[in-house]
DNA sequence: TTATATTTTTAAGTGAGCTTAAATAATAAA
DNA sequence: TTTATTATTTAAGCTCACTTAAAAATATAA
């Protein structure tokens, strides 16, 4: 039986909810894999703590309270990331997990630490902005999802999906990795794939891992 | 094993087990500050796994198999202790909590990059021997609890217990760290106290606080 | 609008790891 | 050796985060 704690809910609404902030409990339950029926039980308890907003069979959303902790969760998530990956040299596709179980083993004072001794990194190594202390999110240009692109278009790597890591090693396999400069050679309307033109080769992908990846686009 | 307790439990049976190896269940209680009744409970399912050796109303012993699990997190323990200090500069009290608690969440492979990372460290900052990947335990010479020692003895602070962070707190103060040289200076049969010179200053400890103090002897 | 499907909540129950209280075994003192 | 003390085990019960099944609310389709 897995014990996900209200740390773990906190950070999926957070990553989940929609462009108004709102999720609906399913969602929570499918990304966590447990029951609905445990969602509710928690979001109770969550509404409890002043953590979200829950009202019987509506939308849920953070509070100022809760989303101030989401965001502690992810700072500290990046921070183990970056630093499995710089520091320790772990692979990739390896770091999400691993830095999920120390997310909530730390304090946030060895997260502070941490943070110094690799120097205030802004992005994690799949591209994901780090929050600092004060919870402020480092923004860069923005950036388009791979399979939005038109053909001819050229940009930079600046993000990939992490949760799945299989779709890490893939894209490691591919040649794909941030920073790298891309252009789209074709797309089909049939299914949406994508080729690109990345350093020495062109590459073909779906448009399901077209749509984890995210460009920044060139003018 | 991804429980957290039985890792608990491994850990202090290790560490605080006798001379033939046993261990009775109330030092486990007391030391984990738990009631005697949920030691017995998890001695029976620690037995059903293989992990201690466990007769009603007999010392408990750890398997093979239960010893190596301890070792290791021990190893873990100790290398993240070792981190903590040396490359996030955290204070030498509050190591020992941080790592009981990373202990439990990072994966034998990231130790094992930590420690290639910290160069294959020896021994913690608390002067406890760190063991390698295969469970071996670097020796160094013998030490002996400061209030075993004698008056005009002199050596080197080789470890200091690190289960009460106010006993390191408190050394600390006192200038005491290990490496220091030490002479005993004098010692009252009335409390068992000491009066040690370390660098400039005198200073008297009572015999709890030496007992928990170890020294490498001077011939 | 009504019927149907889907989502969410409630209700009842589970296992892990703890608790207190009572019973039993081992140890120490008279 | 008997008695008193202490240590350990058993028994019953609690909380937490889950589960499944059924009921209720909401959303979708005919």
């Amino acid at each position: 039986m897995k014990n996900i704690s209200k740390e773990d809910y906190l950070s999926a609404i957070y990553k989940l909810r929609d462009d108004a902030g709102e999720i609906k409990p399913n969602l929570i339950a499918e990304n966590l894999e447990i029951s609905p029926a445990a969602v509710t039980d928690m979001l109770k308890k969550l509404s409890a703590d002043g953590l979200v907003q829950y009202r019987k069979y509506k939308g849920i959303k953070l509070t100022a309270k809760g989303e101030r902790y989401a965001v502690n969760m992810i700072r500290k998530h990046r921070l183990w990331e970056t630093f499995l990956y710089e520091v320790l040299k772990m692979p990739w596709e390896k770091i999400h997990d691993e830095a999920e179980k120390l997310e909530h083993s730390s304090s946030d004072n060895l997260v502070d630490k941490l943070e110094e001794f690799l120097n205030y990194p802004k992005f994690d190594p799949h591209g994901y902005p780090i929050p600092d202390k004060n919870g402020l999110i480092p923004k860069h240009k923005p950036v388009i999802a791979l399979s939005e692109m038109n053909k001819n278009d050229k940009g930079v790597i600046a993000r990939i999906s992490d949760f799945k890591s299989e779709l890490l090693v893939y894209a490691s396999k591919k040649g794909i990795s941030i920073g790298q400069k891309i252009t789209v050679k074709d797309k089909l309307e049939f299914d949406g794939s994508v080729t690109i033109k990345v350093g020495m080769n062109e590459v073909s992908l779906s448009r399901k891992i077209a749509s984890n990846i995210f460009i920044m686009m060139e003018e």
